[in-house]
DNA sequence: TTCTATCTTTGTATTCATTACATTTTAATT
DNA sequence: AATTAAAATGTAATGAATACAAAGATAGAA
């Protein structure tokens, strides 16, 4: 269980000032890895925080992806996902059950961004589809 | 200029029944090769089909993807879009002016699917995101 | 401490893509 | 023509995301 004290130092290292809210939506982050939606992170954190807008939410997660903080993940066509791990990796997501689960170990090659003279690259998302195991009843 | 022709082989190739709709929806995707929403090929179509209904698209464009015949593509958080190009090429999306480039001649590496026990994938989906070089002044 | 300016949070209202569903139209078959 | 199934249409509902204004908290100056 990580504490609220490398919440803060993390939020520190980028320049972004401690809140309970965001304190406390960097703690679920941390501590719930699992690529959570506004809703789910909004949910989880009401019952120890009645009166937490869910603008908020939206608010906090804005201003941690535009710090670099967190990665948002463009893979659910319903919702925006949040991870807070920023390194390169990879993702799936299960058509049947909605849930998405981390790809590690890929080689690295696989995130260079291609020279093209048409673009500036600055971030590659490389998502897998498919079921998962769970899903096939297996 | 593609025609109406090959749309309905390439309708029927899919099992598919080449209805006047869905007709002009895949002369559209075919000659349109931008990527475009529901809403841009609704808009461009009602001129010429001014009974079109939004939901007709959304039908037609459900049962392309269904069959095969087209691509669903998750990179812009807006809007779902679609692509007649069903072979393995990645994309980019301009995160100041939204719209989406193919790029091609990527090692076909890439496409493949990793080896996991845990998951049956299926598909896999690569997006770079960046800014052109129209937005960029140049 | 008190005042002031700024930052942050909150609640409400709105937008808009997508889905649900019932009705109407079209096409194919007898 | 009558029957049936498939396809298209229109309207209403859903729900994620955004806009915005008001309230609350924070920190520094006086
Ligand atoms: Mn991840
Ligand atoms: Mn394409
Ligand atoms: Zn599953
Ligand atoms: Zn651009």
């Amino acid at each position: 269980m990580l504490t609220t004290l490398e919440s803060h130092k993390y939020l520190r290292q980028h320049s972004i000032k401690p809140s309970v809210q965001r304190t406390a939506v960097m703690d679920y982050l941390m501590n719930n890895r699992t690529h959570p939606t506004i809703d789910e992170i909004y949910l989880a954190l009401c019952p120890n925080m009645p009166t937490l807008s869910k603008t908020t939410v939206y608010n906090t997660l804005d201003i941690f992806v535009e710090r670099g903080a967190v990665r948002a993940l463009v893979i659910d066509e319903k919702n925006a996902r949040y991870d807070i791990d920023v390194s390169a990796h990879a993702h799936f997501i299960c058509r049947s059950c909605g849930k998405v689960h981390d790809i590690f170990n890929l080689k690295s090659e696989l995130f260079e961004f291609p020279k093209l003279s048409r673009f500036s690259i600055n971030a590659v998302e490389i998502s897998y589809s498919g079921i998962c195991d769970k899903c096939k009843g297996n």
